[in-house]
DNA sequence: TATAATTAAATTGTACACAATTTGTTTTGC
DNA sequence: GCAAAACAAATTGTGTACAATTTAATTATA
């Protein structure tokens, strides 16, 4: 009855079609370039604009809170926040409280930034053809995903 | 009755909560990070990890096949490749009808590695909580919209 | 209260990821 | 049959992404 020619061997679990990761890696990459075209008039790249959008809510803010926010460390802040600094969209200074903290704050010129900014969503729809209740229920799974991985 | 202190300005589409790209750009980034420990093991990072999992489908590959397969280009493959080469795992070779074309083709030692690598999805679907059911729909959401934004 | 432990960023090093360009090969069209 | 167009990888340059380490500041504790 068993047959390794036939679908249904130890190895299948390795093949990707079988890998629920690798549609969320390459939908995650290809999403991202969608916005490419439409950043560009900003001067933003990906990162940089999901860093605007937490200055757009929230005029300061910490690395270290940022950070949590996006998922993202330091390492990977630092040069993103410095990039952010040189177009003038933020400033960056230490917490005269704690030393050790990074306050980043969005400049006028950063604020001014989010009326162009505010036609990137729509502009993005148009590329992700999907139905609002699926779109919903992907938004539910990919947090209730991201909730379970929290160590 | 319009009221710009509540929910429901033109800057609502701006908050990271409304993105679907956030969740699915942070819940890609969060799952990759997880596999690092068991990919260690095998002396893998992820993308190469995905290319081996092609491999061990398919012996011999163009890097222009493996790159529609994964959605990456020449750019990120070649140093992908020639990593997995510096390993022995793979063996990269120009194709003799086209000499164009680069055949990578997986070694002993590539097609011995699969025997380590069958135990990762087993060590992963512990660091990931969704119900069988979820999992599918959310796989199924994730082919749909990567189908729905090529071009 | 001096020192140890902790904490927040920055730095370092490795590995993508991708746009744009270059190089070498093959195919097309005249 | 040969120049032009097309094609496949590789290269170049920029920007993350993250583990690991370092640096500087703060807090805890003996």
């Amino acid at each position: 009855m068993e047959n390794e020619d036939f679908d249904g061997t130890v190895y299948d679990c390795l093949k990707i079609e079988n890998q629920l990761c690798f549609p969320l890696y390459a939908a995650s990459k290809e999403v991202i370039k969608r916005y490419r075209p439409f950043l560009e008039k900003l001067e933003l790249t990906y990162t940089q604009y999901l860093a605007m959008m937490v200055f757009w809510e929230q005029k300061s803010i910490s690395v270290k809170e940022l950070g949590a926010k996006l998922y993202l460390d330091s390492g990977t802040l630092t040069p993103v926040l410095k990039h952010l600094e040189q177009k003038e969209y933020i400033t960056r200074s230490r917490s005269r409280e704690d030393e050790r903290v990074l306050i980043a704050e969005i400049t006028e010129k950063g604020e001014a930034l989010r009326d162009k900014a505010v036609e990137v969503p729509t502009q993005m729809a148009c590329c992700i053809r999907l139905e609002p209740e699926e779109a919903a229920a992907l938004y539910k799974l990919l947090y209730k995903l991201l909730g379970s991985i929290e160590q």
